[in-house]
DNA sequence: CTGAAAGCGCTTACAG
DNA sequence: CTGAAAGCGCTTACAG
């Protein structure tokens, strides 16, 4: 059977609505919506008569309309560094499961890194009335969202900490996971060992270095200044910085690399080296023990980020009022080959 | 100033609306929808009690609200098949890139390769009245989407053909990909080549068998049929594939890999291996240039299939009345190593 | 079992 | 320059 076209231009392109589909039926409004949510109290006939109305007119129910009635959106917004970045995925992916057994569907987008972009994105949702809020900071201030959270928006913090306000965040544990990475190295017999990791205002490169000093610190090793280098993760920057710390009289016999675009390249200028130089890197990446030798990474569970801050969203939306936690998760060392090289000469 | 706190519970949490601005601003509610959308026609003094009013409540406008009386939502739907499939990252940006660039924000989600529940997750965005719809097929049927279209979805399908209906389509040339990256064997001295690839219902992997045929038929080289396999790419049956064709008095010499979940595999496989066995496998991947020795691929442009598609879907957004088009965008053959591994023996 | 009226928070079309 | 009324497509609260 056809769908009958309507004469009329509409709105939404020109769709039949509950209206259409009560006069078609020859029922009441409320009837049709009755049909529509599956509510109690309609007889058999009558439902038929909807059914096939509904059917005819090919009528859709716009969900726009009634969460604007409702006050509840079922949608959850998700703003995170890249849409791109692979470590994003399976972050964004548990999002998505556990809004989905919700019935929330997920809206999202990049801050590319850039705070004013991850402010109006946020605030974008927030017009959009999204229930809740996941971020990933870009920025280290975000007052900007406490009238919103006191508005109902709930809003979790993941990978990285809130800036100066006061609201539940999900962490991987930075700190104790460089930490170990490092003792890992000192354990193979290093001493002299590089830090190379992001810009110093990204409170995960600051907690990994920590972890680094503090390990080396407990093995009673001094560290050179120069072998620690936080900024860019530009290819260029992380090559250059290498080099530096390869060179001279008292070169790093490894590198701790600070993330993973930074152990990518660490790989690549370490290939290019002739004598063999141990690596730990943060956060694991598919074929890492395809690479010959496999490299010894210290893993976050992405996932588990995604999934725990999600947990965390509905059960505030479910209503509980609950203080602002901090919820950290813990990293695992996984062992390849890079990592247990041991020192040169 | 702190904002102050309404005593009535409110949905949406508890947000003043513009008619509280109005009230407190002593003004019509139309001066302050004028104001807020920067309307002109409002005198500088009465602009300014009504920017005060939105200040002191912690007005923010309901774009839900707005949306409907508008008619459109500024929002584009994404159905894919895994957001956590790296793949897709780009792709996914891309879409969010111009999207953002026309002021719409991005809903998506993933059809986990279920028919079903792509389904579900594209009649969920037609409810929400996403303005357009970009869809990577899960199933081979979207005959569903028929009503939707015509009432005024824009909707471009992706990296797969539409099934048993007429949409614009952006796909790279898996053919002709397939075709050269086969050929590139054959110029290397194979003559038994492997063919792994995805289930034959999947129009990616069908496409690349053809093209793996039409070169080793225009170089006059037979096909064993049991050199062709198409099914699962879990890793084990991929790997117990790869060891059937690698065994026996004729084994292949070189494989090409339908796809890189069955690349990544087969670099598992080969590295197990004795002889040297030449591999190029369709879709580039991250880290493919640092493998011993680096990967040969047929690199298809995630991003621009994203960019070409979303193009499109605001081309129809902006009204143009465009017959549906098939747009086919060109691979790369990157050669780095594993493609030109001459035959064993 | 059924439906008319009011309202969600905005914008549109119109009048002053 | 300004605002009251109607309406977007639904749901809520109520009456029959």
């Amino acid at each position: 059977m056809p769908h009958s076209r309507r004469a009329t231009e509409h709105r939404y392109g020109n769709r039949p609505t509950m209206k259409d589909v009560a006069a078609r039926a020859g029922v009441g409004l409320k009837t049709v919506s009755r049909v529509v949510n599956g509510e109690p109290g309609v007889t058999p006939d009558t439902e038929k008569r909807v059914h096939e109305a509904i059917e005819a007119l090919g009528f859709r129910r716009n969900d726009s309309a009634r969460v604007l009635r409702k006050g509840r959106t079922a949608t959850v917004g998700l703003v995170l560094e890249d849409l791109a970045d692979p470590f994003y995925g399976p972050l964004n992916r548990a999002v998505e499961e556990v809004a989905r057994a919700h019935g929330a569907l997920l809206i999202n987008g990049s801050s590319a890194e850039d705070p004013d972009r991850e402010r109006e994105l946020a605030l974008a949702l927030c017009a959009r009335r999204v229930d809740g809020l996941i971020v990933i900071p870009a920025g280290d201030d975000h007052r900007y969202l406490e009238p919103e959270m006191r508005a109902g928006v709930a809003t979790v913090f993941v990978d990285r900490p809130a800036g100066r306000i006061d609201a539940d965040v999900v962490l991987s544990d930075n700190f104790g996971g460089a930490r170990d990475g490092v003792a890992h190295l000192i354990a193979a017999g290093h001493r002299r060992i590089g830090f190379v990791g992001d810009h110093p205002h990204i409170h995960t490169a600051t907690e990994r270095l920590r972890g680094y000093r503090t390990a080396m610190e407990a093995a009673g090793l001094p560290v050179a200044e120069s072998w620690v280098s936080l900024g860019s993760t530009a290819p260029a920057r992380v090559s250059a910085t290498a080099a530096g710390m390869l060179a001279g009289p008292g070169p790093v016999t490894a590198f701790f690399a600070g993330n993973n675009r930074v152990t990518v390249t660490l790989v690549r200028v370490l290939a290019a080296e002739a004598r063999p130089v141990a690596l730990v890197g943060f956060d694991d990446f598919e074929l890492a023990d395809l690479l010959r030798p496999g490299i010894t990474v210290v893993a976050q569970d992405a996932a588990a980020l995604g999934r725990v801050a999600t947990d965390r969203l509905f059960q505030r939306l479910a209503g509980a009022d609950l203080p602002p936690v901090r919820l950290e998760l813990p990293t695992r060392l996984v062992a390849r080959g890079s990592g247990e090289i041991p020192p040169a000469g």
